[in-house]
DNA sequence: GATAGAATGTTTACGGTGCTCACATTACCA
DNA sequence: TGGTAATGTGAGCACCGTAAACATTCTATC
């Protein structure tokens, strides 16, 4: 059962994220309190603080989680996307995670990013990284880093927008359907500039 | 001055709204607690619950005041938009407006939107059938839902990379000339397509 | 105009929270 | 074996959201 019990708990700073992805996972909501999160790892309330300076930096840790989770299920929307119809895979399954770990997701985006945390700042970056990757490959000819932050802001922003309910987000493949039909739309957007293609 | 000193207060719940903008916009962090406005409002911390049934019931009161004032700098950037140059400049009004009062703008849509508030669901839904009605005159051939979606997305998240420090928002004008550049890209991505729009 | 009742604001209190400090325990190294 | 640093505990502070009982003030009716 218990991989190790060599230490005091074993690995306290790790258990605490697990617990507080459980946590989150379970209640649905963001408020994540450190408290909560302690009892559940089977620790005293101030334990934490030997780990993590504050709340914060917990929960920095759990975003960074939650960054690197999400990369991997891009990677697994597509290994290497090099058209748009695979660039609309991975936005769907950027927003599809959104919506199946929607706490998580709101730890990772909605408050303000904490530069001094390498963990998380390295994660964006990859996140950026991969973004570009996609888009250098994709339209080779374009302004790779305009295009990057255009594609990456899309797809974010789909994601907010079901997540907050502005949109329908019924079943998956609504989502799917609208998300592919939102990003066709605004690439055919100009091919369709009256006047001649200005 | 006080407008109308016939109730105790005057008028307590639009003092407080206004006592938790203020607030926002000086600590600029998100968190708002109940008992700092009535603090600020200078009533007890038990005087809101006469009026908001919860702190979130006044948080969804200061969203909906916040998407208002939003709706409104859109129309002054540009009062009927109908090109892609004057889009790009009601988009640039959205992600300064997000930058000017982060704390504001994140409890707009940083928390789950409570269906329940009329008010913000409303305001929420006038902003989206702004946005269809600029997509609509600009792109008059284009599917307007799917589109309005994907630009209303776009620039959502442009705001929330901006406001997240996951973009260079060091300066208006360079955050301007970036969302006029990212946007440009992707509204050009899809004329260099190769092998024809699949 | 007096007065009953509704509307509004206050006081007090409870449990929860983030966080600190003094203390106990355990692991590790000489 | 012992000393020291790392780790976990307990008590306690100030704050928070919220509720209940109470006080005040407005308003409507006789």
């Amino acid at each position: 059962m218990s991989p190790k019990p060599t230490y005091h708990h074993g690995d306290l700073p790790a258990a605490l994220v697990r617990a507080a992805i459980e946590l989150l996972q379970e209640s649905g909501e963001t408020e994540l309190s450190l408290r909560a999160v302690a009892r559940r790892a089977g620790v005293s309330p101030a334990a934490p603080y030997r780990h993590y300076a504050d709340r914060e930096a917990l929960v920095s840790a759990v975003a960074a989680v939650g960054y690197r989770e999400l990369a991997e299920r891009l990677v697994a929307a597509h290994p290497s996307p090099s058209t748009p119809e695979q660039l609309v895979g991975v936005a769907i399954a950027y927003v599809q995670f959104a919506l199946q770990r929607p706490a998580l997701f709101r730890i990772m985006f909605a408050e303000p990013c904490d530069r001094d945390n390498d963990e998380r700042v390295a994660a964006t970056a990859a996140l950026a990284q991969y973004v570009r990757a996609i888009v250098e490959r994709t339209f080779p000819h374009a302004d790779p880093d305009a295009l990057a932050t255009a594609v990456w802001a899309l797809v974010h922003g789909l994601a907010f927008l079901y997540l907050d309910g502005k949109l329908d987000a019924s079943t998956p493949s609504v989502v799917a359907e609208r998300i592919a039909a939102a990003i066709q739309a605004l690439l055919a957007a100009t091919t369709i500039d009256p006047g001649g293609a200005g």
